[in-house]
RNA sequence: GGAGAAGUGGCUGAGUGGCUGAAAGCGGCACCCUGCUAAGGUGUUAUAGGGUUUAUACUCUAUCGAGGGUUCGAAUCCCUCCUUCUCCA
């Protein structure tokens, strides 16, 4: 949620940003409602200030009749606060209601653009291969990946694994948490896959994407379509201290999204199932330290990457591609010989305090003793099925898959044969 | 699944209808005192949102798990929900 007073104090400045990622932002419908807002409050708090000196005069009262008045006088006030309140409680939900719905504002050097076309690399490993062997195909016809039982299981999109890739799904889930929680220092939970509105709308899913949520019939609950959402939302109504900054957490969930919009989109291999698994990094800062806090997530994924030998390449993502809550985005994207691209692999985003206001989350300032608003950053680290179909396009003949070294401890092989 | 108890400020904990935004203690902060680390004294110490103000500051409103209700008036009474604990299955 953006600052209502950034709208306020500079229109101009928030119209502008928030057009270039293409939300045309109603200045004067916030600024009247803002208005109407605080008009309001004025009118039922100087009459709630009344009736509370009135009743304070009731237990002086020297006669039943001078009770009966203040008795009647007040309640006479008490329904006129009343109809104010109503009129308020309509007034912030319509406030919110659009507030809510307004994206992050990009960061300065976010590159300004429509669509993806746009996006800067930044940086890139490893030597490309070319290949036709496409990782579907490849273990379709072995069994160990059966995209037919998913869909008979339940519907497609879905997908079974077996034996072997079974097992390095595993291994690469356990080397993932290894390394986030031994080497980079995250601390490792292990959170709820359905959350409640509150949490989703804290993280910014809510209310503006339910269509790419699965509910859960009959209830208000939803299954979370990243880790982000328990994680960030561990902290929902926290003061942390400024020496407990920053907060560095990893969880590996299933992660479940309901793909509307993607039909016919990435049909083929495990790239865009409904369900997956990811392992989620979650940084809580200071906001002067946001942006080396985003270097070190997306250095955290990528040295996931270079360990595993996939070829990637770092880009940083145009105001047109930039996700709702975030104002500066670094994807990782693998290199897939079947596809002759890189895909997505990997989202690492600051979001300064666009998620810590909904979620209202404050850090004491040391010094000061000021409560400001915490930034959060979040990135993946990484998509764990992504992560194998690159690794098996990049490491195999056709033939063979070789398993990285890092994993074979893990695996207890070093090759698939098929 | 059934029965009961409880949820108050950073923490412990008092408070069963107005004098309570809330005693007391601990902790925190500021100052004072003290010729060694220690101890003592005084004051101060919730959050959010309005208004006046350049600012300091002042003032108003709301908040005692959440939401409703009763009442002129609710931390206190009633209802619903949530959470925690205990006992039973």
């Amino acid at each position: 949620m953006i600052d209502i007073n950034l709208i306020i104090n500079d229109p101009d400045l928030i119209l502008a940003k928030l057009a270039s990622r293409g939300y045309m932002l109603d200045v004067n419908l916030i600024t009247k409602l803002h208005e109407e807002r605080k008009s309001l409050i004025n009118s039922k708090e100087s009459i709630a200030a009344k009736k509370n000196k009135l009743n304070d005069k009731f237990k002086g009262a020297k006669s039943e009749d001078e009770k009966n008045l203040i008795k009647i006088e007040s309640q006479k006030l008490e329904k006129s606060i009343l109809e104010n309140k109503n009129l308020l409680e309509k007034k912030e939900q319509d406030l919110k209601d659009i507030v809510l719905e307004i994206p992050n504002i990009p960061s300065k050097e976010t590159p300004i653009g429509t669509d993806e076309s746009f996006n800067k690399v930044s940086k890139s490993f490893g030597s490309l291969k070319k290949s036709d062997v496409e990782h579907s195909s490849l273990l379709s016809k072995t069994g160990l990946l059966d995209f037919e039982l998913g869909g008979s299981i339940t519907k497609t999109r879905f997908v079974v694994m077996k034996g072997q890739i079974a097992k390095l799904h595993r291994a690469l889930v356990t080397y993932m948490l290894n390394t986030h929680t031994e080497i980079n220092n995250y601390i490792e939970y292990n959170v709820p896959y359905i959350v409640n509105k509150d949490s989703l709308i804290g993280t910014g899913q809510l209310p503006k994407f339910e269509e790419d949520l699965f509910k859960i019939q009959d209830t208000e609950l939803y299954l979370i379509p990243t880790a982000e959402v328990p994680l960030t939302n561990i902290y929902r109504n926290k003061i942390l201290n400024e020496s407990d900054l920053p907060l560095k957490l990893v969880a590996h969930t299933p992660c479940f999204r309901s793909e509307a919009g993607s039909y016919g989109k990435d049909t083929k291999g495990i790239i865009r199932q409904h369900q997956f698994e990811k392992i989620e990094l979650v940084q809580i800062v200071k906001p002067e330290m946001a942006d080396e806090a985003l270097e070190s997530i997306t250095c955290h994924a990528e040295s996931i990457m270079e360990a595993l030998e996939i070829p990637y390449q770092r880009v940083l993502l145009s105001t047109g591609d930039l996700g709702f809550s975030s104002s500066k985005t670094n994807d990782i994207e693998a290199w897939f010989p079947s596809q002759n691209t890189y895909r997505e692999i990997s989202s690492c985003s600051s979001f300064t305090d666009f998620q810590s206001r909904r979620l209202n989350i404050k850090y004491r300032e040391m010094d000061s003793k000021k409560k400001s608003y915490v930034y959060t950053l979040n990135g993946s680290g990484l998509a764990v099925g992504r992560t194998m179909a690159a690794l098996i396009e990049n490491h195999t003949d056709g033939s063979i898959i070789s398993i990285p070294t890092v994993l074979q401890d893990l695996t207890g092989f070093k090759t698939i044969k098929l």
